[in-house]
DNA sequence: CATGAATGAGACTTCATTCAT
DNA sequence: TATGAATGAAGTCTCATTCAT
């Protein structure tokens, strides 16, 4: 969650790292606010730092986006932590998916971000997510629940069509969607073919 | 389609209309490349126009993209037509979803106007396609293919979703978003109750 | 007071003339209302003609300010009639300025013209106002009642001065400028000589 | 005279100070010179700096002239610290008077100004210049040279009448008006002498 | 290291004037 | 001849980024 686009080994000065997070907690913020139109001098004024100190941190505004990026990433995938220990399959998959929703609604700033950061590509704190997230499709679908041929970056999918949901109507509706969404992921009930 | 924006009722001149056509192209163009940041006067380049000219048709950048967005609307609302003409009402309102999603892959510059037009909101033009995707949806529901539940407006939110998909990976993944989706319209099969 | 820019000797068709006189009219009002800054589309709009029409009888915007100009001198001179049938030259001049400053009073568009022209140049309309005032002053110098050293650009200037007043404060006191700086042509009493 | 508009009580950092001094005095040129219509990036320019820079000392065109406006009331007020001095009140109020229309006359652009900054309005920076000139005003009343009468604001009046004139003419003739209209203020003498 | 002043390309919009219809 | 559509230079203001203090 820290440092997420410090390449550089050798920890941060106290005050250093300090004035990096109020950074991001500011462009979390504004990106929040205005989306990806937020100025870089609003942000430095909501971290209570010079824009000077901004770009000491990150050498560009879309380099400081990213990096909230990164940290979606990671928050996402710790996420699905609890839905490890649900008792049915389906019921785990779908704690993990509405949790996930419900990270994006309270962070406006990540849906904005799921508009530009494409899926299954590049990041690495992606894959943990990607990972994670196959995993309990799997137990879903080995269970019968959910679709046979569906596979993480299909999730992923739904995630971003939310997403996108949220951001437009920017009211409570995406929920409906969500819900509709996620039946699409269930296995069609073996009633047909038994039928048949 | 035609004349969407024109309030004044005096027919524009042959030349006039030919440029206001051409700016509405142009703006398509420039809208599908660059989104809401789009800029007036690439536009006005490319229909071969000074920005006065795109400023005379529309008085603001804003209106310009309404515009658009107005088109879009009708169009949406007339690709509904074949969709009356299929046998199983299922497979109608599948074609007609299917047909919207095309028109928006094609037309990239609808997919950034999804979001910002929120949907069940204000303009007239928005009517008639509510209306006609709620007259093929109660067909379907009838038949007993789709989820009672549902109104024209979910549907809205779908497509929604779906331009969203589109949008951000930039490339034909949204067709298995798409199709997984759609699943999640059908009526779980009565089948398994029926047994039971 | 018509024809006073169209050097063209020969005269203007009927319709013409009407819609000359309609721009005349319009750009008067215009001027009174947004100064040098008005707008020749919204003059033409005002005439109720397009503005090709406009700039058929004016080569440029300034051109038709200058007939506006024109118009004026000559209604100022005219205005000198009935002062020279006072009984007290002192009071048929100032009955002749306070004339003058009324006209620019109930006709904004000469306060404005009065900034751009020069006193005492070119014009030939202007010519037949100095003409009048110089003569009424003469008069109300010979009574002794004005100072002999005046001359009719002095006066001149007093009501450019008394012009500018108007636009300024925008309400009626520069009837109180006008009085004062009136006393200040009278001749200086003869106490002082009598004293002597 | 100094930091007229800037609020702020930091104090601006040394090449801050002399950015914002030379954007005054470039602004002060551009005035004199184009009016109110003096450009933006004109001002720059002069002034050596980015339009950024203008911008940043002053958030609109018209709060930079403001500015200028308010040091032209603070410049005149101070300007008549000398006219106390004198013997006779008369001849101090007219020094006075005579140094506010050399002020004008050596600084075009607060000639323009007078034509916006209507009198007696606003501006604190005004009041001041009228508590002293209502002083001058009521020695040189007492010492019955002068119209019981006026007031402060006739006599900003008339100091906006000679502004008018300086413009119009473009040359030093507003002295002569200036001249006369003063004379407007003397006491009618003969009624006192005569009686006396 | 931090600060925030400076930069200047570039965005939107206006409007005098021209010219095709 | 009248019309009003088209033109495009020019004007105001914004904002990501750089750099002196």
């Amino acid at each position: 969650m820290s440092s997420v686009a410090n390449t550089d080994t050798r920890p941060l000065r106290a005050d250093a790292r300090r004035n990096r997070e109020r950074v991001l907690a500011a462009a979390r913020e504004a990106l929040a606010e205005h989306g990806l139109d937020a100025q870089v001098d609003d942000i430095a004024g909501r971290a209570g730092v010079g824009v000077g100190t901004v770009y000491r941190h990150f050498p560009t505004k879309e380099a400081l986006f990213d990096a909230l990026g990164g940290e979606r990433w990671l928050t996402l995938a710790e996420a699905a932590g609890p839905a490890f220990e649900a008792r049915d399959p389906w019921d785990g998959l779908k704690d993990f998916l509405w949790r996930c929703a419900y990270l994006h609604r309270d962070n406006r700033a990540w849906g904005q971000l799921a508009a530009v950061a494409p899926l299954g590509l590049g990041r690495d704190e992606q894959q943990e997510l990607l990972r994670v997230t196959g995993e309990l499709l799997k137990r879903a679908q080995k269970s019968g629940q959910v679709r046979k041929d569906l596979t993480a970056q299909d999730i992923g999918m739904l995630m971003c069509g939310t997403c996108g949901v949220m951001q437009t109507t920017g009211d409570d509706r995406w929920e409906r969607f969500f819900e509709i969404a996620l039946e699409g992921l269930r296995a069609r009930t073996s009633g047909r073919s038994r039928r048949a």
